[in-house]
DNA sequence: TATTGTTATACTCTATAACTATA
DNA sequence: TATAGTTATAGAGTATAACAATA
């Protein structure tokens, strides 16, 4: 294979993502609950209790943006808002135990992403896995 | 590295695109023309003049949804709408010339995330580029 | 004054359903 | 009748701007 540049790789990866992305809401991994409120509880459940404006920054988007996803969680009783201990301005999310329980189980019922897995060889997957990880990185840092 | 199972590896593909998706929106390659777009425009470029119906297949969405971006295209005068030779329900696509260098200068043009990559060994970079052709495996077979 | 968070509003993207025109 | 495509409508997701409450 030849040398690919930073620049066509980069472009590769955007148009890789937005196609994976449009395949990933074709196929939903539980329709009760949508991508955004699954990343929100994920990341509660790797992270522990944590404030609004701190849920946004792990997840990498605006503050506005997660109070909807909070209200609807709230709503249906995956989420509790506790009153922060001294900042009366904030409040602490955290999973309730239904909503530790589905974000446990939605890891195992990726029905249709987990059989196209299977499909592929262990060393495809060992790649796929080192390259979440390289992601990982590029979006984590500033 | 302890085994990781398809589910458990579907999982994460699926926060990692939704999270890498998340930061490549927030960091546009370039701001006059949308992501869907910008696809739309690598499809013609990599496959040539072809109906609204077949670049819908080809993207992986409904035909509805490519309406609204192949107006916007035709507006800024980026592709043009020739009538198909044989079926007047038809129309076929092409770039103009201006679509075309567009969608060659976008490639080139991915300063955000080309620089992140840029700081990555060129071990992952291989990582990267062959998860991607995997990826493409993923979303193109039925 | 500065910070945390919500509400108001707008935009992108895509889906299903209904419709038009042509085959 | 069947197919290609558009329009109408709805919903998810996110942004910026304006606001309220608290620090």
């Amino acid at each position: 294979m030849p040398e690919t540049t930073a620049a066509e790789l980069a472009g590769l990866l955007r148009l890789g993502v937005l196609r994976l992305n449009r395949a990933l809401r074709a196929n939903p991994a539980d329709a009760a609950v949508t991508a955004a409120a699954r990343a929100a509880l994920a990341t509660l459940a790797q992270h522990g209790p944590m404030s609004p404006g701190e849920l946004a920054r792990r997840e990498g988007v605006r503050p506005p943006a997660v109070s909807p996803v909070l209200a609807t969680l709230e709503r249906q009783q995956l989420v509790r808002r506790l009153p922060h201990p001294t900042d009366r301005r904030q409040s602490i999310i955290e999973l309730t135990g239904t909503g530790a329980e589905l974000s446990a189980e939605i890891r195992a019922r990726e029905a249709w992403l987990a059989s196209r897995i299977r499909g592929l060889s262990d060393r495809d997957r060992r790649t796929l896995l080192r390259a979440l990880q390289i992601v990982e990185r590029l979006t984590s840092s500033p």
